[in-house]
DNA sequence: TCGTTTAGTTAGGTAGTTGAAATTTTTGGA
DNA sequence: TCCAAAAATTTCAACTACCTAACTAAACGA
């Protein structure tokens, strides 16, 4: 029933590194040898996919956004002020993770290209409302996601309980990462990699 | 004991856009309403996650890369000459999807900040060996790996069914996914919205 | 009303990217 | 052997994307 993929010769993208140092070997204190073996196995194969599939995907994105005529980052913009048909240039940066004046250029280019237009906020006339325009929607709505046009075809072909499983995985994988924004701090501090005890 | 993960609410990325009308109705076609509505869900919450995903890994290896004192894209090509200890431009850019050009530059500053070394192949001596040199492999070692450790320590916290499902899920997505690179031919056949025959 | 905070922009500089042209070497005939 | 075509890499010119720091304008609080 399950056809078994074989993904370990291809590509094998970036080697997830050995385990490193401090951080494993806390787990490990825990763990039977056996077990801490199969834990690094495990966790090597996951990043390994995982890393295929940010590949592949980033690979879509350069594809996808030169079809519509703008570039990867210029698309991502569209796309996020496209799902309410407006945003602020602070909330767009925020999700994108960039910087504001980063999002200042973006929405430059975007604005001389006609896809989303600028005005002033009633609410609060220090912000400003980056409205989509006719000609911006049209272009989310007339590019071909490659990414989404691949996955939904072998998506289909798959059976209905697959799916499912599909799904929960995906989502708990995403849980796992991007919780990161909620409790990062006690993870991400690591400009002390030298002494200090975190 | 399967703790359900909310993630309707939070941010959903990039709203994967309404399915495509060409594409999608070509599935349809061969499905009723409701299991047309159901696809139509799932492939929708797919990828969602896989784009929170995304975006948290985007995040992670910019932060990673900085902790390295490289930029993201200078990390990437230190990682994959790291994996055999050597490898060619043009492998590299390949593997990377960029172009030799570019491939060119990153070496560039690699070799500067003295962490890889070029040098003629024997073999063929149009070709460039670049050479992971001591530093590099020590600046990929030292490196921590946010996404891994992040990674780790929650995926250490599943099941043991968990972890064996999740793996699962994640090589067939990678699989769905960078297949691309195989058949990709009559799905990425559009640069004739324009007009030019691609 | 005066400082502080917040949103956005501008300016200056670094990095990544590409296409086209040039360079060097290899390969496969005639 | 000699040469043209092919292959790997680099150089060059032009962009695009980003970041930090400095600056403007509006809002807010005491």
């Amino acid at each position: 029933m399950t056809k078994h993929i074989n993904t370990n010769e291809a590509d094998k993208l970036s080697k997830p590194k050995q385990l490193q140092s401090a951080e494993l070997s806390a787990i490990l204190g825990r763990l039977d040898k056996k077990g801490a073996r199969r834990l690094m196995e495990r966790v090597d194969t996951s990043l390994i996919a995982l890393r295929r599939i940010l590949r592949a995907t980033e690979m879509f994105g350069r594809d996808l956004a030169k079809a519509a005529g703008l570039t990867p980052a210029q698309f991502r913009v569209l796309q996020v002020v496209s799902e309410k048909g407006w945003s602020t240039p602070k909330a767009i940066s925020q999700r994108m993770g960039v910087s504001q004046a980063t999002m200042t250029a973006l929405i430059d280019k975007l604005e001389k290209k006609g896809m989303v237009t600028r005005q002033r906020s009633e609410r609060d006339r220090r912000q400003t409302d980056i409205v989509i325009t006719e000609k911006g929607a049209g272009a989310i709505d007339e590019a071909p996601d490659a990414l989404q046009q691949i996955f939904v075809r072998r998506f289909e072909a798959l059976e209905d309980w697959e799916q499912a499983q599909l799904i929960a995985s995906l989502e708990r994988v995403a849980a796992m990462l991007d919780a990161h924004e909620i409790d990062a701090a006690p993870v991400l501090d690591w400009g002390d990699i030298s002494g200090k005890p975190n």
